[in-house]
DNA sequence: ATCAGGTATATTGTATACCGAACATGACAA
DNA sequence: TTGTCATGTTCGGTATACAATATACCTGAT
């Protein structure tokens, strides 16, 4: 063990927190999409000045999840459907490749934390709980993105996901797409088991693109009703 | 024409130009990895007051180009050979899409364009122009990435590009690799002329793999000099 | 009623001054 | 070598002010 592996290096800054705060806020949907942010209420509401709210912003905006239009705001991001279909091509190759190494490096503990998240998924879904199949969701693809073991593969996977995050739309509310899901999720978790390389990239990559095909159809679908 | 096609809407603030000087510094290697970034150094170079300095580096910061100390400072980043293996599996994957998606549209102009580089290439690996080398190697993959039309893949692509233009090493230094990436990018481009998607994305694909081993052998090889 | 033009207001972008906290450094002692 | 202390530097954050710009509203002319 080398002795610069105990560095400990960060705490947390006002400035840190405040991103992380934001982030979280508009993942959940607490800020909609479009909604302007305007700095001083949030720095009123956060209770201190407006300076690292506003680097707090500029990070948020490299990050994408907001827009910044100079001297008249920042905005919560709205993802066209175009980008969305964007980022599902993007994370149908970079699944993939996760899956593949995931399943290079399968130990049997991971093996195991996998199964268990599968568990839980279908708990979920006999039980119809959306909310949790979501997370579960989340919680699988993050696993394998984990286990992959490259730490830029999975910031990137991190971000794009965010990304599609924005849209509050989620392919599992497309008629039997959750009972597909786990289905293939099954199949990825297989594939990764069996240590098969290639059938693990083949059906993470098909799984993605599945479930931006039902993300799109649940777009439009939306996009005709509001 | 349309009255919308004249909006200017984006012009420059400080912070912006601030960000981009600071980028392109940082690529050009005016400032080394490593090396302590002064907010107020910052400042008074460019006459201005710290607060767009702030702004700027935390956008570097989230594009990962500089690392942040909290109370002791911003450093251009120290790009490792692991996060560069890293980095060169992603791309393997991303170049792979980049040039299945360029092989789908691939219009007469577009291979035109494509084929001008290559061109440029050659005369530059004829003269044994490293940094010509370097420059049109990289307009090659910025102008597939382009032509593959998904903006998400191009933005990815670009910052990927970015943290291994930190190493400052290049996979071109290696003994017969000049050569050897001409030979590649001609078959890439083939395969793209021939809208042939699957081997344009395996070419490709290889062709990072390669570049990343020549990449690592170089950055080994510093390590021992050094 | 419509629209050009002006005005008031709000918000952002930047500058400046200041403070405490954390860190770096070097001297010094044990 | 280790520990302690004093000192200076820089950062993180606050507060305030002001310029630049956007937005909304108002007015009057047509």
């Amino acid at each position: 063990m080398s002795l610069d592996d105990l560095r400990l290096s960060d705490f947390k800054t006002m400035q840190q927190s405040v991103f992380e705060k934001l982030r979280e806020a508009i993942l959940a949907g607490h800020f909609r999409p479009g909604q302007r942010l305007v700095e001083r209420e949030l720095a009123q509401a956060m209770q201190i000045s407006r300076t690292p709210i506003r680097e707090a912003l500029r990070k948020l905006e490299e990050e994408k999840l907001v827009t910044n239009i100079p001297y008249r705001g920042v905005f919560v991001s709205e993802v066209t459907a175009e980008t969305a279909a964007e980022v599902y091509q993007v994370r149908m190759a970079l699944e993939g490749l996760a899956a593949a190494l995931a399943a290079e490096k399968a130990a049997p503990e991971d093996l195991a934390l996998l199964r268990g998240i599968m568990v839980d998924l279908e708990k979920a879904s006999e039980k119809g709980h959306l909310d949790e199949l979501i997370e579960g969701n989340n919680r699988f693809h993050a696993t394998i993105a984990k286990l992959a073991g490259n730490q830029v593969l999975r910031e990137i996977l991190q971000t794009l996901q965010a990304n599609i995050g924005l849209l509050r739309v989620t392919s599992l509310s497309v008629p039997g797409r959750p009972e597909a899901t786990l289905e293939e999720h099954w199949g990825i978790y297989e594939a990764i088991a069996a240590q098969d390389v290639t059938r693990a990239r083949e059906l993470a990559a098909e799984h993605v693109r599945r479930a931006g095909e039902a993300a799109g159809k649940e777009l439009t679908k939306r996009g005709e009703e509001g």
